[in-house]
DNA sequence: CCAAAAACTGAAAACGTTTTCAGTTCCTCT
DNA sequence: AGAGGAACTGAAAACGTTTTCAGTTTTTGG
């Protein structure tokens, strides 16, 4: 069942299927009508390989993911298939492993399948001109901060919050509350731009209420699992045990460090007030419910597909930041005195 | 950069490059040798929109999800993901909403994408032959129970668990430990076969304690969002109270409904147990953490894959069950007095 | 009513592979 | 040394589209 059968069905040229199919102007009403109830009944669907071949190019977007043990991540790409099918586009997906990989994966990705763009989702991004020279295609990073060094703004586009000033707020919160031994969770040591920002931002946050920040109360979970936060609190119990509030820079983590805490005999938030960014689903539903930062995971799944379609239109290139919102749960209250 | 210039730059011909290329035995160990180095040199990459052109089919896998709102799909998702990477084929994902689209939109996209296999995940699965007969490739059903109804064995591949027999085997939990009035929060209306068979196996796991069920004591949450399941408790809760257990079909489903129980101020396990059939990694870290049925996801997804790749190379199809194992958790208690 | 423009249509080339078929070269065995 | 076969290689067709270019029909304006 080819183009051809349906040209003959309905007594016209190859060519004149080929147009109503791409919605060319040329064709008279009548033809067009006359090959659409040919290609109807006839359960006609185009090969997309052959078109993609003469195109030099699909319909296809790639998402290359990296950290899909962050189920913040999964939601953000399910905002992105839907994004990506509403547009009319077919999603290709690559969960990748360590952050170096990333553009290199990215870049074999496209040029073997003929993407038309890729989203790379959930690493840092401060890659150089000369790693991103290779991706051929437009690209959005989605989730978290950009770093403007290295790269021209016109040669990428990114859906990004800023990590610096999200954790400022998140712990600024907690010094508003009156906390003042204040720990926190680091993610991996590899995804250095966002554990170094987000330690920024906390230490920042300190200094200007005149805390001086404390390197006994910091750890690195070494990963986003639940499993590597549980174990990074219980590290963080053994050294310290006098903190009234913990900042983590996940949902996920959050969560387990509230079971840390728990199993512990620390009752949050009496003992410890704690304060995560993301916004998860599940963190309204745990007990108690979890104080956090919600990033807007559709808008940015929409928006960085928005965007790659427009750049693979041809428009420019954008950053587009977004900004968390605070949604009050039930793990921070003031310190006990 | 084509296969033309790989055969202008290392001396022989487009088809002993292309014959490099898939394995073909019939090429001298050192003509191969100068071929592969060209292409090195030359980084090239094959375009697959030819490739798949002529071969009239992809490499690529589709995968066809409902009801992504269960992070327990997700996380077999991802190791599908990786079982399909792993054997050397691309995902291509899609999300549907209702259950009727499934088998429709899953062949359209194997018409268009000229896929070369299906997964359908998360649905029921009890089609007819005509609709299965519309899938035009290899197939497997992953998650839920298979129907053995309508169709012939040899006609469709699947990984399942009984959904009967692990909804019997949870509430046959509760009665051990003297549970009596149990409650149960069904899933949607719309997956008939999966909650009619877990209610089949409540009912009958109750019946054969001497149990009589009790209608007031079912609950429809009418989809599998967390929201859902906490309306549908507060809604339980409304009708009765005196119930002392509670099964719910997912894990996303039993968190909920403890945070529902939490905040009527029924405590868990002390005044209701609870008990869930997924086992996702969050429910390890709520409090108190929950007790459930898990389902092997990574087997799940690994196997699905296995065998869809062994039927695309030839073999038979094949139905494999697989079992839940209980993890202990803290929501389970003996009734009070 | 004619010329020119506009609207429409078809033939054929092109996209980059795989594969068949027909060689050609190189062994191996008598 | 010559025949027969094995091993290897290349030319060309085919896959199903899109698109260019040229040709035909229809419409418009004077």
């Amino acid at each position: 069942m080819t183009i051809k059968d349906v040209a003959e069905y309905s007594g016209v040229s190859i060519s004149t299927i080929s147009r109503v199919l791409n919605n060319h102007p040329d064709v008279r009403e009548e033809v067009r009508a006359k090959v659409l109830k040919a290609i109807q009944e006839l359960h006609y669907v185009p090969n997309s390989s052959a078109r993609d071949l003469v195109k030099t190019q699909s319909d296809a977007i790639g998402v290359v993911v990296r950290g899909v043990e962050n189920p913040f991540l999964t939601s953000v790409m399910r905002s992105i298939e839907e994004a990506i099918r509403g547009a009319g586009y077919t999603m290709v997906i690559h969960q990748i492993g360590t952050e170096e990989d990333e553009v290199a994966e990215g870049a074999g990705l496209v040029r073997s399948k003929r993407l038309c763009g890729l989203i790379l989702l959930g690493g840092r991004f401060d890659y150089t001109p000369e790693q991103t020279a290779t991706i051929e295609v437009p690209f959005v990073c989605c989730t978290y901060t950009n770093s403007f060094g290295s790269l021209d703004k016109n040669a990428y586009s990114s859906v990004f919050i800023d990590d610096y000033a999200e954790a400022y707020k998140a712990v600024n919160l907690l010094i508003e509350k009156g906390h003042k031994k204040i720990a926190v969770l680091l993610g991996a040591t590899d995804d250095r731009s966002i554990s170094e920002l987000r330690y920024k931002g906390y230490c920042d946050a300190l200094r200007d209420a005149g805390i001086q920040p404390d390197q006994s109360l910091v750890e690195q979970t070494g990963g986003y699992s639940m499993k590597n936060a549980y174990n990074a609190t219980e590290r963080l119990l053994a050294r310290r045990n006098d903190f009234t509030a913990l900042f983590t820079v996940s949902d996920s983590m959050g969560i387990a460090a509230i079971k840390a805490l728990h199993n512990s005999g620390i009752s949050v938030p009496r003992d410890c007030s704690v304060i995560a960014i993301d916004g998860i689903e599940v963190s309204k539903y745990t007990i108690p419910a979890l104080t956090t930062l919600i990033q807007p995971r559709k808008p940015m799944g929409y928006e960085a597909v928005r965007i790659l379609v427009d750049v693979i239109k041809g428009k420019k290139n954008c950053q587009l930041r977004l900004e968390t919102e605070l949604r009050e749960g039930e793990t921070v209250a003031p310190p006990k005195k």
